[in-house]
RNA sequence: AGGGGCGUAGCUCAGUGGUAGAGCAGCGGCCUUUUAAGCCGAAGGUCGUGGGUUCGAUCCCCACCGCCCCUACCA
């Protein structure tokens, strides 16, 4: 929405005059414009409101319902109801209604009256003559409202009549229970609140379209309880970790998420630009890095709950935005973060679904303990028998062992429908280690289970084992098959960190980093103390916690394709100004 | 990026090489305790877009667009 110059030239489709872009004569006009996106039209469109009168307008499908609707509101206003007033005072809401009176009876009811005024958005209409009913929703929940003529008056009933399935309205009334016992509001005053010019989904299938349910939101929260409940839950997940880390004397935090170097994962970054420091900018792909200057900072505990963006493909676990929780914990290290990941996610899963096991899809996820395995061990574990004698741990550690068992493991995956091992160029053992991890165990790792000792070839900012410097420090949560969370002793000595930073570096490749973010290895420099830190991935957590097999199902608003009607650009007029 | 699937009325879906139907929603009528209300009536479609084959395409073929799923990159 933006303030339009003095004179705009608009050339839009004229709800009243019924006529074609091309036959719609330019004209002078002052006051606001609206763009708005129509996705069943192919030209861009205009909404044009002046302060007075309502002259012109964009039409939706279905056209003819929408200029119906459109005639209705001066009906409405001609029975002296302002069509958008400006507020209702409510006593109730029809959750709150549900919740006291679901188990009155219809005599309590009688015997103790009480005025009741609600809102909601009418979502059912059932006329019969001189009285009908209706169902009002608000916030999830409904309460049936039975309309007599005799008990709102004529022009009440005139109105009643005017009203479609969408529109927002307030009533005021009284409880009682109806013929087929169920609680409804015997309805002596309607009070119209918002009128909906377009259609509510089908009734009885809800919206089933899973395109629209991406785009157009705002119908499958109206019409699907189930993806209402996902919202709610989500929201309930993170107020839970909220709790469970302030409780623990964290503070949380927000740190830039416009980066002039990117870093702290390896990932693909979003690049975009500053005008007036002319410079370019990096989505941040990971908080780490700042985090960890906190900590150098003396904030000892430290959490931040926001918005990664990266540059990666699109699937049903992956969003090019998501979201993360990343916490930091001085004087500890990841065996520590092992233990509090196991009491989170047990007492998590319980306040949110009453139960530490968890539905998910076609398994039963017993969040009351994790199997912790390491790096190692999971690839002997789930190796495939036919592809002959599993290495051991030993050999996987030895000097070229993991690339050779992948080779032999890649030897039977070719004869084989199993997966292949797939390589980009030369790799090193540690890499070689992960890649076989991927490959044969990852997707196996159904039961929650911590993974942990990685190679540190994989880990850049993580603290090498003292025993063992080829490994580090850190762990991964997998459910599901999914990279749920990820922790490690976080590596604080900066001129290691400057080695492995260095390493990627001359390494190169998309995801590695260019430059060497120097101000952070001077923070390093100032002393870090000791610290573990980790990363949840709050969409695919959402999704274990709500049965959802998309990550878009999770995400209110996840990434599509634009739907572009015609040429994108031609909206110009509008945002030029 | 590669492979597979889908696209028919506003919504949910049938269907056919001879230019299409149902339910719901919407419109008109009847109905003062219904609840997927009911009954009567009328209306609604460039069958995703563009080519091709054909006397004729919504159907067959090709391309494109969009979405979904799997694989690859990634968390």
């Amino acid at each position: 929405m933006g303030r339009l110059s003095p004179t705009v030239v608009i050339r839009a489709v004229a709800a009243q005059a019924r006529c074609s872009i091309e036959q719609l004569p330019s004209f002078s006009f002052t006051g606001w414009i609206r763009p708005v996106s129509c996705p069943s039209i192919a030209a861009p469109l205009y909404s044009v409101s002046a302060f007075a009168e309502r002259t012109f307008c964009l039409e939706f499908e279905p056209r003819d319902q929408f200029e119906q609707r459109l005639k209705k509101i001066e009906q409405i206003r001609a029975l002296g109801q302002d069509p958008y007033p400006r507020e209702f005072r409510w006593t109730d809401t029809p959750a709150m209604l549900v919740e006291q009176f679901g188990k009155a009876t219809a005599a309590e009811l009688e015997a103790n009256k009480r005025e009741v005024r609600v809102a909601g958005r009418i979502i059912s209409i059932r006329l019969m003559g001189k009285a009908g009913f209706a169902h009002l929703q608000g916030a999830g929940k409904r309460i049936q409202i039975y309309v007599k003529k005799d008990a709102v008056g004529e022009k009440g009933f005139q109105l009643f009549h005017l009203l479609d399935l969408g529109d927002s309205i307030g009533v005021r009334g009284h409880l009682f229970r109806t013929k087929t016992n169920e609680l409804s509001i015997w309805v002596e005053e309607i009070f119209f609140l918002a009128k909906a010019l377009l259609p509510l989904p089908e009734k009885w299938h809800g919206l089933t379209d899973v395109e629209l349910r991406y785009r157009q939101r705002y119908l499958d929260l109206l019409a699907n309880e189930t993806s209402r409940q996902v919202f709610v839950t989500r929201a309930r997940i993170i107020q839970e970790l909220r709790r469970f880390f302030d409780a623990r004397g964290y503070i949380e935090v927000e740190t830039p998420m416009m980066h002039p170097i990117p870093g702290g994962a390896a990932a693909r970054p979003f690049i975009t630009h500053h005008n007036t420091l002319d410079i370019d900018l990096y989505l941040r792909i990971a908080p780490e890095l700042y985090l960890k200057r906190l900590t150098v900072g003396g904030f000892d505990r430290v959490y931040e709950i926001n918005r990664n963006f990266r540059n990666e493909g699109i699937s049903t676990q992956h969003n090019p935005e998501f979201t993360m929780l990343e916490f930091y914990e001085a004087y500890s290290n990841y065996r520590d973060l092992m233990d509090m990941n196991e009491k989170l996610f047990a007492l998590l899963t319980k306040s949110i679904t009453g139960s530490t096991t968890v539905k998910y899809g076609g398994s039963d996820l017993d969040f009351s303990r994790m199997e912790r395995l390491s790096m190692r061990e999971a690839i002997v574990k789930y190796w495939p028998r036919e592809a002959g004698e599993p290495p051991t741990s030993e050999t996987l550690a030895s000097a070229g062992g993991a690339r050779e068992a992948t080779n032999r493991y890649n030897a039977w995956a070719k004869k084989s429908a199993a997966p292949y091992a797939a390589s980009k160029g030369e790799l090193t053992d540690g890499e070689w280690t992960g890649l076989l991890f991927e490959t044969i165990a990852e997707d196996k790792l159904v039961q929650p289970t911590i993974l942990y000792d990685f190679p540190t070839d994989i880990s850049p900012l993580s603290k090498q084992k003292p025993e063992d410097p080829s490994l580090t420090e850190r762990f991964e949560i997998y459910v599901a098959g999914m990279e749920v969370a990820n922790g490690f002793s976080e590596l604080n000595d900066p001129a290691e960190q400057e080695r492995r930073f260095l390493a990627q570096i001359a390494q190169g490749g998309e995801e590695m980093p260019k430059q060497l973010d120097v101000d952070y290895l001077r923070a390093l420099c100032h002393g870090m103390p000791p610290t573990a830190g980790e990363g949840i991935g709050i969409d695919r957590l959402t999704m274990l916690l709500t049965d959802s097999p998309s990550i878009r199902d999770v995400i209110l608003f996840p990434l599509l394709r634009p739907e572009s009607g015609g040429e994108p650009s031609g909206t110009s007029e509008a945002h030029g100004a």
